[in-house]
DNA sequence: CGACCAATTGAATTGATTCAAGGTCCGTGG
DNA sequence: CCACGGACCTTGAATCAATTCAATTGGTCG
């Protein structure tokens, strides 16, 4: 089976953008706005839906038994999120820092899979890009690989903004927020980053920091 | 956007054999073997195929800079894999133990479009069920979750295989080999499973293991 | 200005890794 | 058939890194 290269081709740093546009505009709908911390869905609700950033940063978590919370993605403007398995949903969304989002109503059969299928593609690429993140062993080059994430989806160039908190950031990292500041200060006291405001990180050496995440 | 029941339903334990039947059957193509610890595609190589298990268990890796591997997914009989962003391989795919793979041909056009769909949403869920195990804090949290999902997988009741070696485990969970051998030992000290034969566990308190990886 | 929440930093502890030494299993050859 | 060799697994002890608990700083909003 060869998948055609037409669904491939715009799933990399786009991340499925043109898709997410092309089921939009068949059906506009109106966005409702998420306040900070507000649920977008919860666990065990009802799934099925694709949801569309507007606007603002989305997060995907979930709680363990022990009340930790596990965050498996972060969802910014333009992109699609909301696949799920079951007919119930295994996570829960959340606004971060206050979010636009748009329900992607559509009829079923209207010729969207190949659109359903490059954004799916999209999320497992993500997915598969946090495994290796959250594989790596120290911190910092946990910590390393989800700033070069945060830079590529930004479209910045050298200075990446970080809406998110550090337990946010810690969360979808696996460590605990003391240690990401700590992984911050170590990155920044060998040269690789400046924290000009808490939530702004500049690149410094960007080659460095590959090296570290690779 | 409603995704289809249709898609959906097929996704959970099953992991989208049916789609993956039917796109065998489609188009017959030969099984190729390959013994253990053979390559089935490198890194770097030409992406778009799509592969079935025919038998045995093959493993998606990756390298790192520093030479350590991080091992993405298992796939057994029955299982598709193969799915990936761009035009290159970015993970490498190797057999296990000896495995028969057969490679999935067949006319981009030809209305298989959910079918894709519904596999891509089972790697999709097999990704975010190992970024939670990922991200679990302890090394016995980590194998509970990896054995549960052995457990699932080969529809095994209590007695479930490990056809891959402890440092297959331990790149699989992010952790050493010796760690991996020492967790299993607390969990067996605890009574909660027992290892009958090195590549065997027998699971004697299932909601135990349930209540550490949740 | 003061209160509150987030972030940083410090010190002690816990847990995984590292390095090293046996132990087990299995296939091969005498 | 049994002994040997090699690969894999287990176990031990020391080290190192992340967590935990606690204190302090920084920033924001009323």
């Amino acid at each position: 089976m060869l998948i055609d290269s037409k669904f491939r081709s715009e799933n990399t740093s786009q991340g499925g953008r043109l898709a997410a546009e092309r089921l939009a505009n068949a059906q506009p709908s109106a966005t409702t706005f998420y306040p900070e911390n507000a649920v977008i869905y919860a666990q065990g609700d009802a799934a099925g839906h694709l949801y569309l950033v507007e606007f603002g940063v989305v997060r995907i978590c979930r709680l363990t038994a022990d009340g930790r919370r596990q965050i498996n993605a972060f969802h910014f403007a333009g992109e699609v999120f909301g696949f799920e398995a079951g007919e119930e949903h295994q996570f829960y969304a959340e606004s971060v820092n206050g979010a636009g989002v748009r329900v992607l109503h559509g009829s079923r059969n209207s010729g969207v899979a190949p659109d359903l299928l490059a954004l799916a593609l999209t999320s497992l690429v993500r997915a598969q890009q946090h495994q290796l993140v959250l594989g790596r062993r120290s911190a910092a080059e946990k910590l390393a690989g989800f700033i070069l994430d945060m830079v590529e989806r930004q479209e910045a160039d050298d200075v990446v903004g970080l809406p998110m908190q550090r337990s946010d950031v810690a969360d979808y990292l696996g460590l605990t927020f003391e240690t990401v500041s700590r992984a911050l200060r170590v990155l920044k006291d060998d040269g690789l980053i400046r924290v000009p405001s808490v939530s702004q990180i500049e690149i410094l050496d960007q080659t460095a920091l590959e090296d570290l995440a690779a």
